[in-house]
DNA sequence: CTCGCGATGCCCT
DNA sequence: GGGCATCGCGAGG
């Protein structure tokens, strides 16, 4: 497995380059308990203010300005009042795009992982899913600007990405993004490695109704 | 394995 | 005040 850190230029593309190429990357996650390694099986591309489904879709806010800044930084956001995502911000300066890590396979640390992720019932369970994958790897909105760019050494911050081992081309599929509606629900900018069991199951767009008072 | 539903708090209109 | 780039649980096949 090539350990070599990507670069800053890997993530100064486009998002729609950027988000399958990063299938097969190492994501490491540095804690005091130990190390984490994370591969990526399934990403989601989200198209800066061109995008419905982007959060930077009406532009700079307080909470998404970390993906208008430079690419190779981890964007962390807070949802449904219980849950963390990690995106990687790519795209050059301003472009406000970034990759949604959806899944991965724990190659080290699934011991440390577990300890917050208890009801995992199978290892490949533990990364299934971008919450999930955020609360495996104890990533929070501590971690939000956090650059991801490691010294030519090795893992340096607290978060980083290496070379690893891209699958084949052949092996790599996409689809529609998981629980996007509106005018951006049919991009098919999903991408995940074909028949692995780390893949998050697709859930289409569901409009909640409020609950009766 | 699938489906249905409630939890929970912050962000932005 | 509506909606959310979600998850875990329980019921049923």
């Amino acid at each position: 497995m090539d350990r070599t850190p990507l670069t800053r230029d890997f993530f100064d593309r486009p998002v729609l380059d950027v988000a399958p190429d990063l299938l097969g990357r190492v994501l490491v996650r540095t804690t005091e308990e130990g190390p984490i390694e994370l591969r990526l099986t399934e990403v989601e591309a989200y198209a800066g203010e061109i995008d419905p489904g982007s959060h930077a879709f009406r532009g700079l806010t307080p909470r998404n300005s970390v993906m208008f800044g430079p690419p190779g930084h981890a964007y962390v956001y807070f949802t449904y009042g219980m849950w963390h995502c990690l995106n990687l911000v790519c795209g050059p300066e301003g472009m406000a795009s970034g990759v949604l890590l959806r899944a991965g396979e724990i190659e080290v640390g699934a011991d440390v992982a577990r300890t917050r992720r208890f009801s995992a019932r199978h290892d490949r369970e533990l990364a299934k899913g971008p919450a999930r994958l955020a609360t495996a790897l104890d990533v929070d909105r501590a971690l939000n600007g956090a650059d991801v760019i490691a010294a030519p050494s090795g893992p340096s911050g607290p978060l980083s990405v290496l070379h690893g081992t891209p699958p084949p081309r052949d092996q790599v599929r996409s689809g529609p993004r998981t629980g996007v509606g509106g005018d951006g629900a049919h991009h098919p900018w999903r991408f995940w490695i074909d028949g692995d069991r780390t893949v998050s199951p697709y859930r289409a767009h569901v409009p909640r109704r409020r609950r009766p008072s």
